[in-house]
DNA sequence: CCTCATTTTGACGAAATCTTGATCCTCGAT
DNA sequence: ATCGAGGATCAAGATTTCGTCAAAATGAGG
């Protein structure tokens, strides 16, 4: 679940938030003031904080810049100050929004997505690997003990299909069906010619690595653990 | 310099951005609707669109449904209308920000700004380099071991998104549709022919240079290290 | 209107990849 | 021990994708 981090001194505000992000499916931890507020984004590492501009100990400006000194979780202003000055000084040092309140809670919530959607493009790990195989989906190359393995695009993605299923089994149609399309889950024969030609190019990087890919007789392939 | 496209229907808005956003060194450019908007999103590739609610051939919303099938540029929404139902459907398809008019310019810039700095890949790199082959952005003038190329621009902006991804793999319909826009998703054999004058130009600066743009058979291209 | 650089198309051989059939192997059931 | 089903391996042909060359179209500038 989405954690959220709320940010601000007065408590109906706080309990607001929580129960109506809550109802969004948001998981929502709260912080009184800068100091602590600090503390819980290394406690609870959310994906995203809302944070007021009138805070006890410091203001909301101050917590932002120490805050982007080493992390750089999206960060949404909300407050009741709608001077220019203070939006420009909160957008420029770091914040990815600034909502005056009164809010509305849909454009909240959809400005929530957007700060989201954000972050979420810039992380997402391309690296699929089992044992000694490794398989960067980024720069699509495949290795088995550091060694690079040069395959077709056919053998990629049926490799890719067995490593996304780690030492699951496979069941034949199944992969026929993603590789191939539909129309051919009948040729059971695609999967002998092909996992025997990945077989051999596992050998050529490391003789007996071929062994890593199992197959259970009438059923499908699997990934197997080697020594 | 950065590019932004203000889609607007009404002159005297158009007008009044352009001037503005000049003044915050911004190279403006400007469409009526939204047909000739998707048009020049392909023309002058900009890093960023502001694009108005109510246009007269289609409204904000389907222009960016449009684009976003096949564009990842910010958008920033900028109308008279404050209804929230209009934000959140802007939000939800794909817009980075939504500002109602009356707006305040420093607000408005400063938002260009948190835009911009999300989507991060060209705004702040003026040098990019692979190997020996470096391509600065400012000048337009490429080289491999500090002999210059002499490219077309299309071979240049080619070059370009290759770099950018480093070593990883670009999918043939990434390529066309970032160059050729979203139409030209099936002409690979442009790609075939670019390519092949590039490399050819390569090979003039240093023999055997060519060989850094790598094809991986039915998928993509993408830039290969040289010993 | 002409010129020149560039883009778009077409054609064709080469290379890579896919499909298919033949043959041999393994293992459990009879 | 024999048989048969499913599996592994090999290699020839079919097909797709690439690289290359060059001719035709386009279009900006004189």
């Amino acid at each position: 679940m989405t954690k959220i981090l709320v940010v601000d001194d007065e408590t109906s505000i706080r309990k607001f938030l929580k129960v109506s992000l809550e109802a969004n499916q948001f998981e929502v931890h709260e912080a009184q003031n800068g100091q602590e507020a600090l503390q819980k984004v290394i406690e609870v590492k959310p994906s995203l904080v809302i944070l007021d501009h009138g805070l006890p100990d410091m203001n909301g400006i101050e917590v932002l810049k120490k805050l982007r000194e080493w992390s750089s979780v999206p960060v949404i202003f909300l407050t009741v100050r709608d001077a220019d000055e203070d939006k420009v000084l909160a957008l420029d040092n770091g914040a990815d929004d600034y909502l005056t309140k009164p809010f509305s809670l849909p454009e909240l919530t959809a400005r929530i997505r957007v700060a989201l959607r954000h972050s979420k493009t810039e992380a997402t790990e391309p690296v699929l690997s089992f044992g000694k195989l490794s398989l960067n989906q980024a720069t699509h190359k495949v290795t088995y003990a550091n060694a690079e393995l040069k395959l077709t695009s056919t053998e990629y993605d049926l490799l890719k299909l067995l490593l996304r299923s780690g030492e699951k089994l496979v069941p034949h149609r199944m992969i026929l069906k993603e590789i191939w399309g539909p129309n051919s889950v009948e040729h059971n024969h695609y999967l002998r010619v092909y996992f025997g030609q990945i077989r051999k190019k596992l050998d050529g990087a490391s003789p007996g690595a071929g062994e890593i890919i199992e197959n259970e007789s009438g059923v499908g392939y699997r990934l197997r653990a080697l020594p």
